[in-house]
RNA sequence: GCGGGGGUGGCCGAGUCAGGUCAAAGGCGCAGGGCUUAGGACCCUGUGGCGUAGGCCUGCGUGGGUUCAAAUCCCACCCCCCGCACCA
């Protein structure tokens, strides 16, 4: 093969078939081998895998590929996730001619036309990207044992099956409850509104509000409030004149609530009979108690109060909510405006706000002195809004309740809070009302609102046990990066009861109410133990209804004995055992990697079901948490149009290039940046190693091994244990950074060191080499692996292993000499601007090298120069000054510098530059001359000789 | 608001846990030179400022502090990104 001629479609395209010919990655069990049992989430099958989706699980394949050539037996099975709604409503947007998804599919899938028309039927389409994605898979060179294959919902009978086990078996144990939920609700759509079905509103959820209820005769007026424990300072209440309102009948109680209030009321499973409507301003001047404090405060018309937020009434306490304040100011100030609703003037005079709350940097009244100093104008202005924040905030976190306060006194607000609205509630002083604290719109443009769904399925996540097991699998498993675990223990704390059934989508019935589907999530906790008996139905030798209970329960968990669940089953008691087997061979699961976005739902809930169901030497071993793939600096996403498929930059690029630039982009949590143009670089410093590599294969022999190659080895042996380390923990980045940049450099400087370049020694580099980079360029490394007469496929080659007896300290300190050398030297040339003719190079005499050995192995810089002038003394050295420079720069050094010279000893450093002296002049042009600073007629006419210290000749250059 | 992660040179990004190897790895970009018919690739040099001798000054979000010594340790503050649920 030509050295030039390196053509990456090529290569590619024949290793792929040779490694699924030849099933390289078939795993199956073998008891005397270790395993590794790796496993990525399936993707969801409604578009193209993206580089996002490569970046995750190359990282994941990387690990496997390096753990492969360790010689573990590596397992790293893939599948299909077909549940949830995303498929079926794409669906029927196509069906029903949705331009903007028909232009996706087409502009950034690039799915043919006629392909596009079928998509009105959703399993169709699933079908479609599963077959596409597999391929992609494939091409990416995914390390995948591809027997095991499978796809998730009722489409695919045995894995439906499956779950069905799980379901049961989760219920069994308890961790399903039924329960109620507030949901954002479409009134219109009848289904609940996520975030990606709104036009406006995103990230809004139900906020819960106390309904603090005042007597006014023998209604209630109920008022919404964040701030309950605000009641002891209520002065009146608001209503908005000009709203209609509503007397109703609510749960057999009578209340008045504004109108929109009704609907939102009925959808929270309350019974309301409306009785009459009225407007607000019927409402004014008519007198309420206040709960807890039985004070009659009057109703009062206030602009600000909107019918459609919370229940269209609101206290009032001007001390302590600016709002309040505003509108009674405002009344104060216009007197006119209350003799038109035919309210005398002094009811209002008479208010005076009360003050509550104790709070640090505020007088008594914060309201009053927020909005002063905001200068809000009015109830309209709205700054209004910044000072209640403001105020709300403050009283919060630092406020204390007033000893007019009742019990609650003293009492910090945010207990408070939370006592007084308990305590109302249960003398049924107060009730509690879901609303959305700001608006949110459909996709279909009708007004959201909330509703309580009844009767739903949750997964018990709440469980006080449950997260305890979790946190107790959390703090033993392995962790990458080691942030995660924190991460983690936090959403293992926040994590409440997590509704698991839908009821439209793809999916698996739920076993004891087909009417529902197990949800998207819920369905894809465990299913790593699948792939396990998809291999087995793959063959054909399990079939659906050989799936039954008892085979579940006896594979998985040991539980009943083998000749009853052969009679269940109608399966060979071998082959179940079998299967037993070989479930025990892989599990646990060793490493399971994602996006971070993952980590408050997939991921924990992978936790949580492992937990429940399987002894806990099944828990899982380890995680590894990746970044979000950024695409040139901002987030992808189809429709801003800036979506990379997987499949367009491996056609453009090749594989091994897109691998590795996603392997260099970041590693831990970092989120890594897809950028074309580094894409194209790395193609082109592959392509350069491959050349330099085959090259190598072709060389004719030459050079003998001498101190050049002693260090180019024991360079690469640092290299070896540097990417060995780096992919342990893994350091993706780091790894592939030494292995595909600093061996570069390792080797370009010895080239350029050497005149005759050692063919043995290159071959070794070559060789380990190429084993280094093969986790991450697996294609162009088993061309190259093969080009080298290297056995079978480097995929399962031997990983290097460091060699502690090739690491050659003093070749390595020799070098560094030579390298300070030619720096000093240039250093000089820039800052005299000179041209010279001669270098003349003074090398320390003997004494200095004493004197520097022992300062090295000091421990402080003080120290150092103690010994140096110790060392000095017994030595007679005369001068001082250099002493004391030779002990600073001794001490200057550290880290692995340190210890090399530690290692290497005294050089020799006339012997070590006098061989390097050809190279030197080569590169300087000038010529070099070389002298011991204790010889005899030396040629130094400035006296610089003196100068030379260990590792930093002395230098004249004239 | 709560929680998680961060702020380093033109850019990306190591270094921070165990203070001195740090004007700060590596990559990209840029500039000069070499090679070449030319371009690309490749190789060399430079890339904070100053400097006719290998040095000096300034510097790692801001302001203090500890120390012989701080990007690294302590305190306070500012800023940025990401989650916050029925969704894959």
């Amino acid at each position: 093969m030509s050295i030039m001629a390196f053509d990456w479609r090529i290569v590619e395209e024949k290793w792929k078939e040779k490694w699924l010919r030849e099933g390289v990655f078939n795993a199956d069990p073998e008891p005397s081998r270790p395993k590794v049992f790796i496993t990525f989430p399936f993707p969801y099958v409604n578009g193209r895998l993206h580089v996002g989706h490569g970046f995750s699980a190359t990282r994941l394949d990387v690990y496997a590929r390096f753990k492969r050539m360790q010689g573990f037996n590596v397992l790293f099975p893939f599948a299909w996730h077909w549940t949830g709604e995303p498929i079926v409503g794409a669906a029927e947007r196509i069906s029903k001619g949705d331009e903007k998804i028909i232009r996706t599919l087409r502009l950034i899938d690039k799915v043919p036309q006629e392909e596009i028309e079928k998509f009105t039927d959703p399993v169709y389409m699933a079908r479609y990207y599963m077959r596409e994605n597999k391929k992609t898979a494939i091409d990416m060179g995914l390390s995948v044992d591809w027997r095991r294959e499978f796809h998730t919902s009722s489409y695919h009978a045995a894995f439906s099956k499956f779950v069905t086990w799980q379901f049961n078996r989760l219920k069994k144990l308890g961790y399903i409850v039924r329960g109620t939920h507030p949901v954002v609700w479409c009134p219109h759509c009848q289904s609940p509104t996520g975030d990606h079905d709104r036009l406006e509103g995103e990230g809004v959820s139900p906020e819960l509000y106390t309904l603090v209820k005042f007597k006014c005769n023998d209604v209630f007026l109920p008022a919404a409030t964040f701030r309950p424990e605000t009641i002891f300072g209520a002065t009146n209440i608001w209503v908005n004149p000009d709203a209609i309102y509503v007397e109703a009948e609510v749960d057999g109680e009578r209340w008045i609530v504004s109108k929109p209030t009704v609907l939102k009321l009925r959808e929270q499973l309350r019974r309301v009979e409306v009785l009459r409507e009225l407007k607000g301003s019927e409402l004014l001047g008519l007198m309420c108690k206040t709960p807890l404090t039985n004070q009659s405060i009057p109703i009062l018309p206030a602009k600000f109060v909107d019918p459609e937020s919370g229940t269209g009434v609101v206290f009032s306490v001007p001390a302590h909510a600016p709002y309040d304040w505003l509108a009674l100011r405002d009344l104060k100030r216009s007197p006119e405006l209350l003799k038109g609703y035919g309210l005398d003037p002094k009811i209002v005079e008479a208010i005076n706000p009360i003050s509550i709350i104790k709070v640090e940097g505020f007088g008594e009244y914060p309201a009053i002195e927020v909005v002063d100093r905001l200068e809000v104008k009015d109830q309209a202005d709205p700054k209004a809004d910044e000072a209640t924040r403001l105020v709300y905030k403050k009283e919060y976190h630092t406020g204390v309740m007033k000893e007019n306060c009742l019990s609650y006194s003293g009492l910090k607000v945010s207990e408070a809070k939370e006592r007084i609205a308990e305590e109302m509630k249960r003398a049924g002083l107060a009730d509690q009302l879901y609303d959305l604290p700001e608006k949110v719109v459909c996709r279909c443009t009708t007004k959201c609102i909330v509703k309580v769904l009844a009767d739903q399925w949750f997964l018990k996540y709440s469980d006080p046990e449950w997260k305890a097991k979790v946190k107790k699998l959390l703090s033993r498993m392995r962790m990458f990066p080691e942030a995660a675990r924190n991460y983690f223990f936090e959403v293992v704390d926040w994590l409440r009861d997590w509704a698991c059934a839908r009821r439209t989508g793809l999916g698996t019935p739920l076993p004891w109410d087909p009417s529902w589907i197990v949800e998207t999530l819920s369905d894809s906790t465990i299913y790593m133990a699948f792939y396990i008996v998809a291999k087995y139905v793959n063959m054909g030798l399990l079939r659906p209804e050989n799936l039954t209970e008892e085979f579940f329960d006896y594979v998985f968990l040991g539980e009943g004995s083998l000749e009853e669940v052969s009679k269940a089953t109608g399966l060979s008691p071998q082959l179940i055992d079998e299967v037993r087997r070989e479930f025990l061979y892989w599990y646990p699961v060793d490493l399971r990697g994602s996006g971070k976005d993952l980590v408050p739902n997939h991921l924990t809930f992978f936790l949580f079901h492992h937990t429940a169901i399987f002894p806990e030497e099944l828990w899982p071993k380890g995680i590894a948490v990746n970044g979000i793939m950024m695409v040139e600096g901002e987030k992808m996403s189809k429709s801003k149009g800036n979506f990379v498929t997987l499949k367009d930059v491996i056609e453009k690029y090749g594989a091994d290039a897109v691998r590795c630039t996603l392997m260099i982009a970041a590693e831990d949590m970092d989120d890594p940046d897809w950028r074309s143009d580094a894409c194209k670089d790395i193609r082109e410093k592959l392509d350069q190693v491959f050349k330099f590599i085959s090259s190598v294969a072709s060389m004719p022999s030459s050079g003998a091994a001498g101190p050049l190659e002693r260090w180019l080895l024991s360079r690469l042996q640092r290299r070896v244990k540097a990417v060995t380390e780096a992919l342990e923990q893994l350091k993706n980045r780091t790894a592939l950074e030494i292995a595909l940049f600093e061996i570069w450099n390792d080797v370009r400087w010895y080239l350029r060191r050497t005149q005759a370049p050692c063919k043995e020694a290159l071959l070794e580099v070559a060789r380990t080499w190429v084993r280094l980079l093969a986790p991450f360029a697996p294609f162009m490394c088993e061309e190259l692996w093969s080009l080298l007469g290297g056995e079978g496929f480097v995929s399962k080659a031997p990983w290097p292993s460091f060699n502690e007896a090739k690491v050659d300290y003093f070749a390595e300190a020799s070098e560094s000499l030579v390298q300070q050398v030619m720096d000093d030297l240039r250093e000089v040339l820039r800052a005299t601007g000179m041209a010279p003719s001669t270098a003349h190079i003074y090398v320390a005499s003997k004494w200095k090298w004493d004197v520097y050995l022992r300062a090295l192995e000091a421990s402080s810089p003080r120290e150092a120069i103690k010994v140096a002038h110790q060392v000095a003394k017994e030595l007679r050295a005369k001068d001082p000054k250099i002493v004391q420079k030779i002990a600073v720069e001794a001490s200057s050094v550290g880290g692995e510098r340190r210890e090399m010279r530690l290692k290497a000893g005294r050089l020799d450093e006339y012997e070590v530059l006098t061989s390097a002296k050809d190279f030197l002049e080569r590169e300087l042009k000038f010529e070099v001359k070389i002298w011991r600073e204790e010889g005899e007629k030396v040629y130094d006419p400035r006296g610089r000789r003196f100068n030379a210290i260990p590792y930093k000749p002395a230098l004249y250059l004239e």
